[in-house]
DNA sequence: GTCTATACAAGGATAGAC
DNA sequence: GTCTATCCTTGTATAGAC
């Protein structure tokens, strides 16, 4: 009775050092923000943090390692029998809605890889490479089935990439340019219907009509 | 005479600690770099370089104005009547190029904007968004003249930004899936066909043969 | 003009009181 | 199980010797 009722509180202490953490990891980076800062995001005692969590550097890796759960469950299943078009559409359309609604899990994996990756080099070597191996073949076999042109799968996978995230990362700018303070389910849309274009026109493809 | 030597070892030491600083705060950010790491990889004294720059703010804003100066010398001049097919495609291969030779400046201007772009908030607000809006109303001429068709200017700058840039940000990520040491002179050819045949190709346009 | 020595604040982590 | 008090390191910046 006892162990379950401080069992969540853990759970939910630990929950909110979290949702802290990547607020302020997004603002200056790992080595820039404090575990002070956090603590005091986070409402509670900076040593308190730390029994939570050994230490700073396993609390940023707990950090990643949630955002990397969101990121994977999105296009795992895939196969050589769907449809290019629809597939390539909904793919951009939930890469764009996550870039929306979790835009620091976006901006802090982009600063991680940008600074070199150092917490993250075995799972890019790893589980990122077979992940993009995998889809780089099931686009080949559309190409050679004739379901769309001929262009080269990995850098389209890495074009769909940069272009979605681009609206998280690059946020400040998109909205600063536009003169705007943050998107309207418009821009949304409009974001979508542009990359879906785009896209799809570079690999010979009409954008389908539902959705 | 004197002043003159002196100004020469001034100029020199400048040049030092801007390029260390610009290396070292790449790895970890602004707030993540301290003054004694980047002492150290230009080979001065801690204090040499709060000498020569007032302050650690003062240093990192000497950085991003050299990094601007590299960016705004590029498709400054552009008129209604140029060929949109070939000043696109052109204008997306010096993106590129400039992404492959000078990775630390695209870096530290991403992470700037990343985190919400603390020193750089007036650059987008007059400069940059004067820029879009310039270049935006030339591509809208280009449409209306029957020369592309209707995309929205704006998106399809934040496109080419992003998918350009992309290869110099998230190089440890493109470079670690792939399993290269460094980008080739194929890589970057490849790497300008393939973005210039999807942007031309959303934009209803050809890519130009020659080049 | 250049660098050594130092002031003073803030960082991560832990020991031990509650 | 939780938090206060403290240790030691590192940070920015400056004063003053050379």
């Amino acid at each position: 009775m006892k162990a379950k009722k401080v069992g969540k509180i853990r759970e939910h202490n630990s929950q909110k050092i979290l949702l802290a953490a990547e607020q302020e990891f997004v603002k200056h980076g790992y080595k820039g923000t404090s575990m002070q800062v956090i603590a005091d995001a986070a409402d509670l005692p900076k040593a308190n943090v730390l029994y939570y969590f050994k230490s700073k550097g396993a609390l940023y890796a707990a950090v990643l390692t949630d955002i990397l759960e969101r990121w994977n469950e999105v296009l795992d299943e895939l196969s050589e029998d769907d449809d290019p078009a629809e597939t390539l559409a909904r793919y951009i359309e939930v890469k764009v809605d996550l870039s929306i609604s979790f835009p620091s899990a976006s901006k802090i994996f982009a600063m991680e890889i940008i600074q070199g990756a150092p917490h993250l080099q075995d799972h890019l070597r790893t589980d990122m490479r077979r992940w993009v191996k995998d889809k780089s073949r099931i686009i080949e076999s559309w190409i050679s089935q004739g379901k769309m042109a001929s262009v080269d799968p990995e850098h389209l996978i890495f074009m769909i990439w940069s272009c979605t995230q681009h609206y998280a990362d690059f946020e400040t700018q998109v909205l600063t340019v536009s003169n705007k303070q943050e998107y309207d389910s418009e821009d949304v849309q409009a974001i979508k219907n542009f990359l879906c274009h785009m896209i799809l026109a570079g690999c010979g493809l009409e954008v389908p009509k539902e959705n």
